[in-house]
RNA sequence: GUCCGGAUAGUGUAGUGGCCUAGCAUGGAGCCCUGUCGAGGCUCCGCCCCGGGUUCGAAUCCCGGUCCGGGCGCCA
């Protein structure tokens, strides 16, 4: 245990009665009815009440408790009580109190739930926002959610790789780079993995997957896009798109399951009902996802991307997750690996949620050579490509990812 | 980027030309109250984004700017 404190919130029950413990953390709260004060103290796993009668409490003790000021951070030492009238059960009654760090009053916002604040008030006084128990519950959400992934791809025989996010080259088109200086030189962030994950094919590493920051320097404006981002990338070699489609379907579903277990108190608190999709997920290729698209009135032509609305229009229809399979070649990556037998359509997918896609994936072209014309057919610069297009000439076997 | 909409106490909002010396809630200061758990009661404190313009008169109408929200686009 911390050395300022003996007890968590949620470590004391009322069967303690009696018991000498030192809680710390923040006020929430203060209820003051004259006779008798109620203070409310919140640690990271829950809150409790310090009651104080003013008959039965030192006057000093008495008079500092009612001059404290919400959020300030304090140890308190006292007797647990088993109290009924108490919120869960009990109350400390303090003998000591002490103050670490007094807050300053008013607060940027409220963080007790009785006054919302608009996501701009909240992202400036982040530091209090990160407080509400709302906030928390994201988090705590977000830890679950990415330990089940890293356990279901342990069992899968995946290990975990960091890959480099300061590069040499502006090495694709498509998404904008974050430019930086590297000593001397010009550099970027990484917008992806995906080049470095594939050199490790070649290395014979088999299974490696990447959960990490990506940064890309588009002024999209939606809720959906942000310019730092936390992606999670697979590869595996021997593979093909099918094959990737089957890991990231049971990905999905296990992730689900296990958040539905682990934070069913957070959902409950925020409100939201998990529903785990079930196994397996509908394929649909993209040619009948474009005869949905255009059945619901949306106009667009064999090659081009669904727009937001056509997105929409086909989950509606699906109604569950899916994965939209088969684009054509040309609105995918250079290292798509097309059709052997039609290759205006590509080994790839996209995941889906009814209302927004959640990943994408293929099958890489591991042939250097046709690598090497696809980055030219996509008007890019092959030179740039040189620390990839090696690895591709010593050996490297079919992979997807 | 573009099209809509918006900006009022610390926070969230009401107010569409004079009734605004700007209402409410929350908050802060203080007082009362011995079981609160969004405690309650009373008193007080605190606000019209910036710059121009129209008008006898602007929080309110017009123009420009800044910032925010939503839709679309952009987005290996």
């Amino acid at each position: 245990m911390d050395i300022m404190r003996t007890h968590y919130a949620s470590d004391i029950t009322p069967e303690m009665d009696g018991d000498t413990v030192t809680v710390a953390g923040w006020i929430h709260e203060m209820r003051d009815l004259g006779g008798i004060y109620f203070l409310v103290l919140r640690d990271r796993g829950g809150f409790m009440q310090i009651t104080m009668v003013k008959k039965k409490t030192d006057p000093e003790l008495f008079d500092s408790a009612r001059r404290l000021i919400r959020e300030s951070v304090l140890t308190v030492t006292g007797t647990v009580k088993r109290e009924d009238k108490a919120p869960r059960g009990y109350e400390i009654i303090p003998q000591t109190l002490s103050v670490l760090s007094e807050s300053d009053s008013p607060l940027p916002m409220d963080i007790t739930g009785k006054v919302d604040a608009d996501i701009d008030t909240r992202l400036d006084s982040r530091f209090i926002d990160l407080r509400r128990r709302k906030t928390l519950d994201v988090f705590v959400i977000r830890h679950h959610a990415l330990k089940a992934m890293r356990n279901f791809l342990e069992n899968e025989g995946f290990i975990e790789i960091h890959t480099p996010k300061v590069v040499a080259a502006a090495t694709e088109g498509g998404t904008a780079l974050f430019p930086i200086t590297y000593f001397n030189r010009e550099a970027f962030l990484n917008q992806s993995p995906q080049l470095y994950k594939q050199i490790m094919m070649s290395a014979g590493f088999n299974r490696v997957y990447e959960i990490g920051a990506i940064f890309r320097a588009e002024e999209h404006d939606t809720l959906r896009h942000l310019n730092e981002a936390t992606s999670i990338d697979i590869e595996a070699s021997f593979m093909d798109h099918l094959d990737v489609m089957g890991i990231l379907e049971r990905l999905v579903h296990e992730v689900y399951a296990q958040v539905a277990v682990d934070c069913a108190p957070q959902l409950e608190e925020l409100g939201i009902e998990l529903s785990v999709p079930k196994l397996p997920f509908k394929r649909v290729s993209y040619d009948d996802a474009l005869e949905i698209a255009l059945s619901e009135g949306h106009t667009i032509e064999w090659g081009e991307d669904f727009g937001t609305a056509a997105e929409r229009a086909i989950g509606n229809a699906i109604g569950e997750h899916y994965f939209l399979t088969d684009w054509p070649t040309e609105i995918k990556p250079y290292y798509t690996h097309p059709y052997d037998d039609k290759p205006v359509y590509s080994k790839s997918f996209d995941l889906m949620h009814p209302r927004m896609e959640l990943a994408s994936g293929s099958q890489r072209i591991h042939s250097r050579k046709i690598l090497h014309e696809m980055i030219e057919a996509h008007g890019l610069n092959p030179d740039g490509f040189d620390f990839y297009l090696k690895a591709f000439q010593y050996g490297m076997p079919p992979h997807a990812g």
